[in-house]
DNA sequence: TAATCTCATTGACCGGGATCAACCCCTTCC
DNA sequence: GGAAGGGGTTGATCCCGGTCAATGAGATTA
């Protein structure tokens, strides 16, 4: 069930759509040429496995469409979420053999992908690329510290909201709307998948959903289409600062 | 209360304990003599601040000697510990003009530091430390996501016992003693450190030492120094899997 | 149309860890 | 010596979120 090369090698990255965000940021035109010809795409389905925990990992690269869940698993079956990756984010260890956690398509995923050996030697010849792959780990390092707050201290209902405002903001990034207005945007990922990432069962999730319905401070025109009427009121949820304005 | 140079800052890079594991590993010669020149020294008492969530850093650099922790802060008071940092570690984030959190020293703590604008041009001109930067950045985030599944999954006496088997193989590399004799160890931080570290309150974290020294899985000299007569139970009790042994 | 399956919601109940409080031990300082 | 203070332990109680179970709402298939 590995999914295979879907498409000739020879796409242009001059307009791919994570051209500006991913680790090709920092190129010049030569070494996107040099990409072009060393990269490939591969296809996951809904569900499907990307890479498995403890096995070794033969491609690593980019996701340009579609989201890719993270987790990891105990071995009396327990499982946490540990990352959530949307396009242009990374998958996959670079200088490391085997993958510390499971990857799985969440939805339709599209990945431009690397033979691991080839990127490491690429790495190792092209500064513009490892500069924004530092850059990029360091973010993600600060996103799993934030992650760590939410897990260790944060209430069931602050971490939905906090799970919530993390989506609006992408949203209204996305859209260029100003969030004061109620705009909505969809979610990503079950009820379950929701719970391995915010550490609750999905009963609990459930419950809080309808708890923040209740209360106002979402509306939800069916299961997986959320709208905010009041951004200050989810961040108040979230249990956030407000410093910064409602965007920061 | 700032800390001030407190030494000369010409000592050799090349006596340095930390010389083989921190930033500067793959470094030249040349490249260490370059470091001497810019880098300084700085020592903090224990409970001492190093950085301040959200202020400007205007230093950064390597953990010498003990150990400093990192902590996010929520504006109603809880915290949660979000990386403990021993000798070699990193502090600091590089690239970001402002610290995501706290750093606080735990014992009494020296540093090799930086100036930040010299580090970044530093960054960009010597790939050795680039190369090492990122490596470590990628370990800090491997750690963040073991932690994350412990915060978001494990139980209280599942946690402690996770932490002791950090700081226990920790010791048994220090000391290259093998796992199976019982050996012992001192805790660096207080129970109330723990319980930020572990997201759990400081009574939860004692009550948790007391079970675990009732089962036989360890035994407390004083409230500060752990003996561990069963590596195996200790493992067992942490929830992890004990494939490719003890000091996996 | 019914049967089945998946995903989500809701209810009843329980238990692990938080909270509140007392107490112990050790060190430091009058 | 006694007081004060910090770190740690233990007990009693409470409550949030987990567990178990039933039901609902759509989508797919027979």
């Amino acid at each position: 069930m590995r999914a295979q090369p879907d498409r000739p090698m020879n796409e242009r990255c001059s307009t791919c759509p994570i051209r500006e965000r991913a680790i090709c940021t920092y190129c010049s035109c030569d070494e996107l040429s040099l990409l072009e010809r060393i990269k490939s795409y591969r296809s996951y389905e809904p569900g499907q496995e990307i890479v498995a925990a403890g096995e070794e990992t033969t491609i690593l690269g980019s996701v340009v469409e579609g989201v890719v869940a993270l987790s990891k698993t105990m071995v009396d079956g327990r499982r946490q979420m540990v990352g959530l990756m949307f396009p242009s984010d990374f998958i996959g260890r670079p200088m490391r053999a085997t993958a510390p956690y499971d990857a799985v398509a969440v939805t339709p995923v599209r990945l431009c992908v690397f033979e691991r050996r080839r990127f490491e030697t690429l790495l190792l010849e092209t500064p513009s690329i490892e500069k924004r792959l530092l850059e990029m780990m360091l973010d993600e390092l600060d996103a799993a510290r934030d992650w760590m707050l939410l897990l260790g201290r944060k209430s069931a209902r602050e971490k939905i909201a906090t799970f919530l405002l993390i989506l609006a903001r992408r949203a209204a990034i996305a859209e260029g709307a100003s969030p004061q207005d109620g705009f909505s945007f969809t979610l990503p990922i079950s009820r379950e998948a929701m719970g391995e990432y915010l550490g609750l069962t999905i009963e609990t999730v459930s419950r809080q959903f309808t708890a923040l319905r209740k209360d106002g401070v979402i509306e939800l025109t069916d299961s997986r289409t959320v709208q905010v009427p009041d951004f200050l009121a989810l961040l108040d949820a979230a249990g956030e600062d407000a410093d910064g304005g409602p965007l920061a």
